[in-house]
RNA sequence: GCCCGAGUGGUGGAAUUGGUAGACACAGGAGACUUAAAAUCUCCCGAUCGUAAGAUUGUGCCGGUUCAAGUCCGGCCUCGGGCACCA
């Protein structure tokens, strides 16, 4: 065995033995419970970052720990190939999307191999393969014979310039990216996926999700946002209504004006003989589509100029548009209650609208002062009428049985989620398969005719999608009269593909279908999930949605696709930073910066490698571009090798935590693997025999093969259960130094000094695979470890005759003791109240209480 | 703005069910080895007081519950993620 720990040798070498031997390609195999654990796939960008990195080495370590449980383990691989960047890359640097994807692909698989991730390779798909598409294309023409695909106008942020949609990310401070034109707010026909049919599912299976994140849980279940409420109308004109949704109804006699989002017909209407209402609608045009940019801008509004009639009262309430009100949400249009109600509260001081209270506390002491902010709790209601003193629940029911009885209303339950909108006007997507026909209308395309294929082979000059002005890809028959056509040219949004990704992994070689139930049906669920936690809502909801959708086809036999899910953390990094003397800001490199500290470690200045002078630094934040401090994952390879790296991100910090990147710290993972090579190394030039016995151990041996199978209890807990890597590898280095520490090199000393060794490499293998095969073959003379059985634990190793027990006088520890691990209350109090340190603390003092936690502390309370 | 998280030594973090705060590391300090440096090994390492034993204090801030609170409850502050066309 070498002395020296080579990583570089070990590393290529461990590596091409797996891909020789086919290491993890899997199969259905009925006879051995199966394990299907999924990281979610990356964009090809360029290169792999160390998110990438952290994500795929968790997604690691699980597999390799379940294929050690002796389960048949799919972990499966590819590329969410579709996307806006390929497009950006493509005008920048003249190159076509689908090349530049590849070329992509084909590094970062390299970069893949590099890490040792355990993946089968055979199952490798991408997205933009018309293979893979196809289907996707198929699966939405099976949408629209059911009714789940509906065309409707919709809002896009648009370019007046460049003639061209905005993504939210190009619109910057209002202004298109390219041309710096004041994006509008434009109306244009597009496609969506009713997923609001199934929202009461995917609310209620959310209980069935025990092994997700609590918070990703809460969080889908308020993005959906079900809600109970009424939905009443209020008369215009003869001949016209009002229809708004309201979650209080209680307050209803509170109403003291409507508001109509800008876009709404009424307003329309209203502005063709007003013309400062038209120049106020006009004006709101002139914002981003975003939620937050919705939320966070001034409220505005303006009178309409008429009036409605209050469904109850009768009374004459006044029509405004505002703002802040959606078109696209419900109706649009709300009923305001400014007495009950913030943002209504200060629409109405500020163009003076009445606020009129009609609720109070139910408490007599509680205090509603409308007169400084709105009282938005529930309560009992006044000024209300014939409902005078109900309170919420019993006022709800009374107020929409009234609505109903007079027609004007109903109860109804309303959700926040909107159907998903699927069109994208961009090229580097799947082609949506419709065709329009003048005779016909919108077409699917016939599964015969499938894939509509994207044209590679294009002219990108950045104006806009390049299949959009593409004679020959538009022009086409209609499929249902022969007659000429036209192609629909939006794409599907990448988050379609995204979707389904995990069951086509799972059903290799079917070229037929999309697909074989059999295979799928196997593998599925995925039984472990893991991803970043910016998908907490959209692509994991979706991807729910689409499960269901293909359940409802026949092509799942279950309601979810991912039985357990792990979100990860960001990778953090610092950043340095000088400003310009245009006041501009320039970012430099983590790794172009030299940094000196003082005696206790603290940084006190950075400076720039190449001139020497002073940078700033900027803090900790997210590897990202626009700060310049991401730190390449292939460097690292390069000079630590893959197992220091992926010990370091496994060490550094709990998975589900942000991660801060140290150099430092990657060296300290370094000299933990250089140290346990070392002990093995050492180890082996003993050359000792002798087997253990265990019934000959004397107590120090006991003790420490005690600490050995502690360690293995709580590695094995961490990973499987906690899913916290950092404590696991923790327990493994408290485990080492114990054994560094233990010098006995009698036979038993060494036989149990192996088995604690043993017991270290394969605790590890998951997360250092090629140490831990290297170690493992130096060790057992056998070469293949990724199918060696976990360690189990010995549970009467773990007995302990005596245990120490901690004494604390009103909750301050002040002594401890050993005493039998079976010692009755009535020795533990007599000893803890022998001990002098204690006598001290309750000389003259009367004991008031006595607690004992068994084999842990006892507290006595003096006064 | 709305929804969801997180704040613990010089730093990353540990404390798993309310029961010894700071495991394991990084950085730093002292020493050993070395002509020297690197590497490696040994010891120290929250703050204040103390030669020490030990004492006091300490988990973002204010308050509460409890024999006992980093952990539970109420109210704040700060930072981060998401907000439907970035993926």
């Amino acid at each position: 065995m070498n002395e020296i720990y080579q990583p570089q040798t070990i590393e290529p070498k461990v590596q091409q033995y797996w891909q020789d031997n086919n290491s993890f390609k899997c199969d259905e195999d009925v006879n051995k419970e199966k394990f299907y654990c999924l990281s979610m796939f990356p964009y090809p960008s360029g290169k792999l970052h160390m998110g990438h990195v952290r994500n795929y080495t968790i997604g690691d370590v699980i597999s390799r720990y379940q294929r050690m449980q002796g389960k048949n383990v799919l972990q499966p691989m590819g590329w969410d190939a579709f996307g806006l960047p390929a497009e950006n890359a493509a005008m920048k640097n003249n190159v076509p999307p689908a090349k530049w994807t590849f070329e992509n692909i084909d590094y970062m698989r390299s970069q893949l191999q590099r890490m040792g991730f355990g993946y089968d390779w055979d199952r490798e798909l991408a997205t933009c393969h018309p293979e893979y598409y196809r289907w996707e294309q198929w699966f939405f023409t099976k949408l629209m014979k059911k009714g789940l695909v509906y065309k409707k106008e919709a809002e896009v942020n648009w370019d007046p310039v460049d003639q061209t949609v905005l993504a939210n990310e190009q619109v910057i401070d209002g202004r298109g990216w390219r041309s710096g034109a004041l994006i509008e707010r434009k109306k244009i026909p597009q496609w969506f996926l009713k997923i609001t049919d199934y929202a009461d599912q995917l609310v209620d299976d959310l209980d069935q999700l025990e092994d997700w994140p609590e918070q990703v849980r809460t969080q889908q279940k308020n993005w959906i946002g079900r809600s109970n409420g009424v939905e009443l109308s209020f008369q215009v004109d003869t001949d016209t209504e009002l229809e708004v949704f309201t979650t209080r109804p209680d307050t209803l006699m509170g109403v003291t004006f409507l508001a109509v989002a800008a876009q709404h017909p009424l307003a329309l209407k209203a502005a063709q003989n007003n013309p400062a209402l038209a120049h106020f609608i006009d004006e709101c045009k002139n914002i981003k589509v975003a939620e937050a940019d919705m939320a966070t801008m001034e409220k505005k509004g303006m009178s309409l100029g008429f009036n409605a009639i209050h469904p109850l009262t009768g009374k004459s309430v006044p029509v405004w548009t505002a703002n802040f009100v959606l078109m696209d949400y419900g109706s649009g249009a709300v009923m305001a209650v400014p007495g009950h109600d913030q943002r209504d509260w200060e629409f109405a001081r500020k163009y003076q609208l009445d606020i009129v209270q009609v609720i109070r506390p139910s408490d007599p002491q509680g205090n509603a002062d409308i007169s400084q902010q709105a009282y938005t709790d529930k309560g009992t209601l006044i000024n209300s009428g014939d409902f005078n003193d109900l309170e919420f629940e019993i006022a709800f029911k009374a107020i929409a049985a009234e609505l109903e009885r007079l027609g004007k209303g109903k109860t109804t339950i309303n959700y926040r989620l909107r159907d998903w909108g699927v069109s994208r006007q961009r090229y580097w997507g799947a082609p949506i398969p419709v065709v329009n026909c003048p005779s016909c209308g919108t077409v699917a395309v016939p599964e015969d005719q499938l894939p509509v294929v994207l044209p590679v082979d294009v002219d990108f000059d950045g104006s806009g999608s390049p299949i959009k002005k593409m004679r020959s890809f538009i022009e086409t028959q209609c499929p249902n009269c022969g007659m000429d056509a036209e192609r629909e040219t939006d794409t599907f949004d990448t988050f379609m593909e995204s979707s389904w990704y995990y069951a086509r992994y799972a059903s290799r070689g079917t070229e037929n279908a999309m697909l074989d139930p059999e295979k799928a049906n196997y593998w599925l669920p995925v039984d472990q999930y893991v991803g970043g936690i910016e998908h907490a809502i959209l692509h994991l909801l979706y991807s729910r949605f689409f499960h269901k959708l293909m359940r409802d086809e026949g092509l799942v036999d279950t309601d979810e696709p991912f039985k357990r899910l792990l979100c990860q953390g960001m990778v953090l990094a610092d950043t340095y930073y000088r400003e310009n003397q245009d006041s501009s800001i320039s970012w430099f490199a983590p790794i172009d910066v030299d940094i000196e500290t003082d005696d206790k470690g603290r940084t006190v200045s950075a400076t720039h490698k190449q001139d020497g002078q002073p940078v700033i630094h900027g803090g900790v934040t997210k590897m990202s571009k626009s700060k310049n401090n991401g730190i390449d994952p292939q460097l690292m390879i390069d000079k630590y090798g893959a197992d220091t790296v992926r010990l370091f991100m496994m060490f550094a910090a709990p998975p589900v935590q942000s991660l801060e990147w140290s150099d430092t710290a990657v060296e300290g993972a370094q000299r933990f693997l250089k140290r346990l090579w070392k002990l093995t190394h050492d180890h082996l030039s003993l050359e000792s025999t002798a087997s253990l016995n265990i019934s000959e151990l004397n107590d120090p041996q006991r003790d420490f093969r005690r600490k050995v199978h502690q360690t293995i209890k709580k590695v094995s807990h961490d990973i499987e259960v906690r899913q916290t890597f950092n404590t696991a590898i923790a327990a493994v280095m408290e485990m080492t130094n114990s054994i560094s520490k233990f010098k006995d090199v009698s036979n038993q000393g060494v036989a149990v000094k192996r088995e604690a060794i043993e017991a270290c490499v394969l605790l590890l293998a998951p997360i250092t695979p090629h140490i831990a095969q290297q170690l493992w073959s130096e060790l057992t003379h056998s070469s293949e470890l990724i199918d060696v059985k976990w360690p189990e634990v010995d549970e009467s190793a773990l007995v302990q005759t005596n245990v120490e027990m901690v004494i604390s006088i009103n909750g301050k520890v002040r002594g401890k003791m050993s005493v039998p691990a079976d010692a009755d209350d009535d020795f533990v109090l007599r000893t803890a109240l022998s001990l002098e340190n204690v006598q001290k603390f309750i000389a003259e003092k009367t004991i008031y209480k006595k607690i004992i936690v068994p084999n842990k502390l006892v507290n006595i309370v003096v006064g």
